[in-house]
DNA sequence: GCAAGTGTATTAGTGTATTAGTACAGCATG
DNA sequence: CATGCTGTACTAATACACTAATACACTTGC
């Protein structure tokens, strides 16, 4: 698993972490059960602190995308899914209203706005295929 | 205009600030060349520092939604949408982005997730309509 | 020109975010 | 059981974000 972190980018390399491991699930890259590198093995890797390792791991098990074991590792968690669909919509709310008000202001078609969003999900699908998922 | 803060909610007061002008001029509650109500006039009714309502107001300049001029008040900007096509695509990619790793992860079909931009972006243009612009 | 309004610049204070250092506790393999 | 790995808890240093206080400069209308 590919990480490319940047100190100076401004965004906090934890979220950087986050933002990486989520694309690589959401994608298929990574499949539930599989391991991902140690704290001490990303931390020595990118000469950074393993605590700031940890601190992505640990946002993205109260996310339910990670699992993670004292002594024994960091693993992608099961697919639950566990969530009633409202609620599911409910916090994906906010991300769907700034995408339509920020392409509103730039003067974009709705029409593009959305095919902007079939864009990436398509870039996800691709990529999960070819990881050999047939549409989970 | 009405504004709705709340200093406790995580989100800072002059970011609520900008997010509620952006959509209200989206919407076209407020239309190019508006006045919007001073600093002053703000950060007194919401017992605020008149210098984060200002804040809130440069952002919004920088952005190109808004016109201040010293001592003149503050305006809501003519209608440039003066990018390239492909700068506004460049800048509104990593929203699409995110909402489809988000979407992805909490599992919910492609289908759903553009659906609830197509309702936002709906929920925009029924309310530029009500307010008299003829499809801008 | 004066008064009352406007946005702006500067400074300071408070809190929080971010990262790292260090020590601790559990699992696994020899 | 011992060694070396794993994640975790606690603490601290530093920087930045956020808000406010205050003074300044400009525009408008009388």
């Amino acid at each position: 698993m590919l990480l490319h972190l940047n100190p100076a980018s401004g965004v906090p390399i934890y979220l950087q972490i986050e933002n990486q491991v989520k694309h690589y699930v959401a994608a298929g890259a990574l499949g539930p059960g599989d391991a991902l590198p140690s704290v001490r093995k990303v931390a020595a890797d990118m000469r950074i602190n393993p605590n700031t390792v940890a601190r992505a791991y640990q946002n993205l098990e109260r996310d339910g995308i990670l699992r993670s074991v004292p002594g024994g590792g960091t693993y992608v968690a099961e697919n639950p899914g566990g969530l009633l669909k409202s609620e599911k919509i409910r916090r994906l709310r906010p991300y769907a209203r700034q995408i339509a008000v920020e392409g509103t202001q730039l003067r974009l078609e709705p029409q593009e706005i959305v095919n902007l969003v079939e864009q990436e999900l398509e870039s996800l699908e691709v990529a999960d295929e070819r990881v050999g998922n047939s549409h989970r």
